[in-house]
DNA sequence: TCATGTAGAATGAACGTTCATTCATTAACT
DNA sequence: AGTTAATGAATGAACGTTCATTCTACATGA
């Protein structure tokens, strides 16, 4: 029956990338103007599109907020194998820093990470998503932790793992606010101030000297 | 002349407190539904007066917002005193973490902290005022650090209180974030997590049990 | 090869709200 | 009377969203 004919791939697949389009889009929107700064026109005006078309794709401006959030779900463990995976992590944290202070659009934003954790308040879907993302953040970040040396992880005992991974979220989070609040802040500084405790929880191995 | 005469002593003070009045119903509104969210309409009802009024006193809503961060700078001599005067240290902090995961709308607000921190990435005034309420952070927090232990403070050496005050901003940044993101978390867990780097730094006495 | 039919893709003007801001007017006080 | 405080309707711009319409690509029948 041709009405019950499947959709073919090539449109499928079309449909696929005009969806990444709108989201690149209104990502680098919300980034520059803010979520309730960016109206659905500019959004539109930058992936090149009309208005209306927009609202084939995606159900509502909010709609699309979240599927930025889970988009970023996707890539979010292949980036924390990339974070984990170096030989100094501290050196890898402090490159995210100065990534984040200079409010690069490519990549995921200090300002936008805040104001979707600020929205996360008062939409409980925002904070539905964020916990998600955070559950598999933590997951994946705590499995390195315990990982044997010998497969690239730390060797952290099972118990203290926990513990050290909170910790460390924390610590990043926090570098993501002072990026935020000091784009001038010395990354330098930063790593003086985080080597003790990187060293004493066995993130980073002592006596070594920061580049 | 009478074109020079002063405002009555009077007449001002009232004008005082119709600005305070004001500025504590833009804070609560913000917090409940953003910068954005929250119309002027609403501030001027939840003010009790009327829209045009609020004019009489703010140039504009920018201009609320930006008194506000001034205003909480009075007080945060006070609230750092506070948090530094009392005989636990993480106890207190992990107390303002309790605070921030419940949102209430009368001390300072997780959701509306991280949203002007946003905001910093795209107003160069809003940057410039965050600046300046956290260099006073860190200069009183610093202060309690070197001071003398007779004299309530730590009794830090004046070369390590600096990286360690910048991470203890980081630390507790962190946890403003985590309480945006994660309100169910639990504190105990917190407390366990920050515990160890809080000896080693200074910041808590070893062999304590937490409460 | 060429009209014709058709379904989905895309448009952009229009809609009803809501927004921040203004202002003519009134109330209150000195 | 004269000055200041306060009102709330008016304003125009901007918002998210909708929809009647047009465009485009391709299948069909001859």
């Amino acid at each position: 029956m041709s009405a019950l004919q499947r959709r073919t791939p090539k449109a499928e697949a079309r449909a696929e990338s005009q969806r990444e389009r709108i989201l690149d889009a209104a990502q680098k929107c919300f980034i520059e103007q803010g979520f309730h700064g960016a109206g659905m026109a500019l959004i539109a005006e930058t992936a090149g599109i009309s208005t209306g078309l927009t609202y084939r794709y995606f159900e509502s401006k909010n709609a699309i907020m979240l599927a930025i959030i889970a988009r970023e779900l996707d890539g979010k463990r292949a980036r924390i194998a990339e974070l984990c995976g170096g030989v100094d992590f501290l050196a890898a944290v402090l490159e995210k820093f100065r990534a984040w202070q200079t409010a690069s659009a490519d990549v995921m934003n200090a300002a936008l990470f805040l104001e979707m954790s600020a929205e996360a308040s008062r939409s409980p879907e925002i904070l539905e998503a964020l916990r998600k993302s955070d559950a598999l953040v933590l997951e994946e970040f705590e499995g390195w932790m315990r990982r044997d040396r010998s497969a690239g992880g730390l060797g952290m005992p099972a118990g203290e793992a926990s513990p050290r991974a909170l910790l460390m979220q924390c610590l990043i989070e926090g570098l993501v606010v002072r990026a935020a609040r000091d784009p001038d802040l010395d990354a330098g500084a930063v790593g003086r101030a985080l080597l003790p405790v990187f060293e004493q929880l066995g993130f980073a191995t002592p006596g070594k000297t920061l580049p």
